[in-house]
DNA sequence: CTGAAAGCGCTTACAG
DNA sequence: CTGAAAGCGCTTACAG
């Protein structure tokens, strides 16, 4: 059983196939075609249930209606709701998404990148790597539109949609210095991540503007691929009494870190938030059902999501050369609950 | 700055694009091209950075060697895990995958298979909602290849990978019942899915082995889209210290349900495991670090997503009609931590 | 108002 | 060993 084509439908009916095609496509008032020959034209098509080729018209049009979607991971939550989102809006416009996961590895993406290159897609949203600029660089001078999200490259001029991590983090800092605590840690990862540069700086300012001196002895900066261990040994150097570096509360970067941390912080017999307060980026479930549920930095993921797929058609669309590029800061807003105490 | 095609690469050396194409196929040796010639189309092919258009190969040869996958939410981590290793298994092949989140709504996996349809994939992975019978009945008349995860209909003769929700079930209120409670209760959701009732029926077998009477009222059947009220009512009904009946233990059928649950008990001001133990489906983080670290069924995850790609590309690729029907039926494990006491 | 024709970039029988 | 040609299923100038 073979698919039926347009040509099927156009000798099904002894017309021409350009005819079939005007009408299937809503060009019948343009090219003021019959009624008669329309309606005729759509019964057939329902009756031999037509599906467009979509690969042919691809070939055809140079379109795919296809966004290409490059995250860090896609069963990191963070990732999945933004993906989640970034599919919800492009289904609306008639997009679908093909992903893939970098790892934050830079010859991974660049391969991914390859990959969608070959005509595949329209357009890209990509959270980019560290050490992936030349990738982003070069596609910046291709003919392909992309967004950015998550991080991006100063250096680099293109569509991006960020969050304030900078005032994220100050603001975090913030609420913990306004609950007395004086010994801030800030638990973060490889600081070669723009927006993880950004979310330390708020932190230290924080410190700065309440006359508190920063101490590099309480930034505990972790490999992107850490384990268990590795976060356990960071905070037992933290929390460890005896420590010079002792801390009474950790602003955590990321939630892998979080919940990692609140993981050996439990495994020592410590209290939250009595012997030691906790703030954290993300906000996934795990943050609302633990011994002391987590304060957290939420991230506006669905305007993220929605906004950078409407950046990415409206230049997708556009036939008049690039648009305009488009920088979006959104905010994020702290949701207070038990973990720093009151 | 146009993308160089093979016709460039041809004129480029004076050469035919069969030729070209015949080189860069590695079909250099079957076709006994000279050394000399096949060095040279390589080097020009380099030069001119040329990608071959996937898409015109996809009209040509009808592969377009992308997989469709379809799941319920992608944000879930369940779905965000499987959709991981099914990606990083495609990868491993030269396959890419679009995703679809169906929200286990019938409408929505109709449209997402007909878009898909139309010659976009060369095979699809699904996890069909309820009343989605007759979609997958289809599926199984045509010719595209397809395996389906988590769940499946029993009158339909297919590929498909699952897990023995029963036996899991079996076994987590088993574990209960050894640790002494007697009045297990399960909170699930809508029973037209078939691995909801498989999990059902091994928690009541559980309890007939048992001599337990099975009791409808400990038995709470949620809507899909449950929000957490309806959740916090079936357990204030649950764990009603007057109420007639009064449950010592809970089986969640799914992780969201548990994490859910898990709230509206501490809200209570109940505690896990004292006032009622806790067994739930899944392995979400979430029940790692809350109060009383969650005993789960664990899902193979991992084997369930590679096992479905590798089953999927051994149809596509077969030439000689569809292939045996496979039914693989996986085995979960238990993970015992503190939330069912001892 | 409608049709014949070209062409998107490939692959692959066919011919020599 | 290599090339000319057909054709996958569309869209769209062009002609009448």
């Amino acid at each position: 059983m073979k698919k039926t084509s347009l040509n099927d439908i156009a000798k099904h009916l002894g017309v021409s196939k350009t005819l079939v095609s005007f009408v299937l496509n809503g060009k019948a008032k343009e090219f003021r075609i019959s009624e008669d020959i329309c309606t005729k034209v759509l019964e057939v098509a329902k009756e031999l249930n037509y599906q467009p080729n979509r690969i042919a018209q691809g070939l055809r049009t140079g379109k795919t209606n296809t966004i290409g979607l490059i995250i860090a991971d896609i069963a990191n939550p963070f990732f999945g709701i933004l993906g989640r989102e970034i599919e919800q809006e492009a289904a609306k416009h008639g997009y679908r998404v093909i992903f893939c996961s970098s790892d934050e590895n830079p010859d991974k993406s660049r391969a991914q990148i390859a990959m969608m290159q070959q005509t595949l897609v329209d357009g890209y949203i990509i959270s980019p790597p560290k050490n992936s600029e030349d990738q982003i660089l070069a596609l910046s001078k291709g003919n392909v539109p992309f967004v950015l999200i998550d991080r991006y490259f100063p250096e680099i001029e293109c569509n991006q949609i960020m969050v304030d991590n900078f005032d994220a983090a100050y603001k975090a800092t913030n609420h913990l210095l306004k609950l007395g605590r004086r010994r801030i840690a800030n638990v973060t990862i490889n600081l070669d991540l723009i927006n993880m540069i950004d979310r330390t700086e708020g932190y230290k300012q924080a410190l700065r503007d309440a006359n508190i001196p920063v101490e590099e002895s309480l930034i505990k900066i972790l490999p992107f691929s850490h384990d268990n261990k590795l976060v356990a040994r960071a905070i037992k150097d933290l929390v460890n009494k005896s420590s010079p570096h002792k801390a009474d509360a950790i602003l955590f970067s990321t939630s892998k870190l979080g919940i990692n941390g609140i993981e050996s912080i439990s495994a020592l017999g410590l209290k939250i938030p009595d012997d030691i307060a906790i703030v954290s980026f993300d906000n996934p479930d795990a943050y609302k059902i633990c011994v002391s549920p987590v304060t957290v930095v939420n991230q506006p993921l669905k305007e993220i999501g929605k906004t950078a797929v409407q950046i990415l058609l409206s230049d997708i669309k556009r036939s008049d050369g690039p648009g305009k590029i488009q920088k979006i800061i959104l905010k994020t807003d702290l949701i207070i609950r038990k973990s720093c105490g009151s």
